[in-house]
DNA sequence: TCCGTTATCCCGTATTCACGTGATACGCCT
DNA sequence: AGGCGTATCACGTGAATACGGGATAACGGA
């Protein structure tokens, strides 16, 4: 156990009392250090762009800070020091943030209403290459999730080369530059669009596109 | 505190020794209630069926049981009895076995390597309205959805009008019914898809379609 | 006031599509 | 041995598309 190195945790946090909290609560933690804390992203930037420091394990990084913005900074981040993992802790749990962090490739979202233990246990699981979300955060998501989960399993099912064609078709080949692709014959391809649009029900190149979207038959690859 | 009754569970799992340790651990919190368990779904759905009985408030529900599958038993539960809350709580963390729960309507999923802590925390976040994953549960699904996450804002946009005539496409109108259904004519259709050609820089429909798929433009209803 | 965006409408044409109606061949399953 | 799905290829035709080149009108910002 003591034989492990800590996790290197720094902050990216504007309000001198929650920075307080934090620092207080890491500090009873044997097995997580907390590296640095910075109130500006700015700031926290010239230090992981600065080569001679380590890169820390886990940046806990809040949103709402004067000058740039939490969000702005992700790819940055991600560009000085790409191994460290990112969980935003910030008071907002509006949808656009939320969405933007896990577009950006944040490991965790918690909310300033977790505790302590949470938080630590959040910082564990991000460690593990897990991650950590706060409940209602995580609430939110799978809202989202289950609508864009298509239920595919209608019986539709397209061959390779049926999905070849189509995912083709949806880049905007036209059938003869398919063929081409391919190195089949024209007539091939539209035997092969034919087959498409009796599986999917449709009768044209858009419709088989949307449908193919709609039922998630891109999705898998 | 003591006069808000406590929330009532029900337990679904096959394994002996982890039902007990479950109900010593619930037995524990003041405000949790294990209500029953049970060792099958069809058991399960036989006492939620029975109107007799009150509705649980959450089901803890096993996935790998004799006869009928967690999965399946979760539109019965449903069905029976619309407002209890499901957690599942398994050993497989299958990509299909969580998406499959979340898409049916889960509002957790815990894995049976969670601590006790962790689960009954898990079932007070549910309880009020939010969610629980395991860590590992969540790195997968916020995986899943950064794909899933269009980056839209790259200065596309297209009019209201124009986004209605390329949904319509999407859905296997051509441009004659098109312009039947919103009552213009047919010119003005085709001059709607020019624009949205130039705009998404596409040269023919099923390109557009799919494009405006990729970037998310329909994703807003 | 002028320009950009949006929405509407028109003509003509070469290209492409959708589809009816075929064919051959391979592998797999029964 | 026969059937089913897949992949390949072919011809012809009417329908639809893509696009060049126009136009008018409303609205709002520069």
């Amino acid at each position: 156990m003591s034989n492990t190195p800590p996790t290197r945790i720094v902050l990216i946090e504007d309000n001198q009392e929650y920075r307080d909290v934090i620092k207080l609560a890491l500090a009873e933690v044997e097995d997580l250090e907390l590296e640095e804390k910075f109130g500006t992203c700015e700031i926290a930037l010239r230090y992981l762009q600065d080569l001679s420091n380590k890169r820390p394990d886990i940046i806990l990084l809040d949103l709402r800070l004067p000058g740039m913005l939490g969000l702005e900074a992700i790819p940055f981040i991600k560009d000085y020091s790409p191994k460290t993992k990112i969980i935003v802790l910030t008071l907002s749990d509006s949808e656009s943030d939320v969405l933007n962090a896990i577009s950006l490739g944040a490991s965790g979202y918690l909310l300033k209403s977790a505790t302590l233990d949470e938080i630590v246990s959040g910082i564990r699981a991000v460690q593990n290459g897990a991650a950590t979300l706060d409940p209602s955060v995580a609430h939110f998501l799978l809202q989202k999730l289950k609508k864009h989960i298509p239920q595919n399993a209608l019986g539709i099912e397209l061959s390779q080369r049926e999905l070849e064609i189509l995912t083709l078709l949806g880049e905007g080949l036209v059938k003869k530059e398919i063929a081409d692709q391919l190195g089949i014959g024209y007539t091939t391809v539209d035997t092969h669009v034919r087959h498409i649009y009796e599986k999917l029900q449709v009768r044209n190149a858009p419709s088989a596109v949307g449908k193919a979207y709609k039922l998630g038959l891109f999705n898998d690859e």
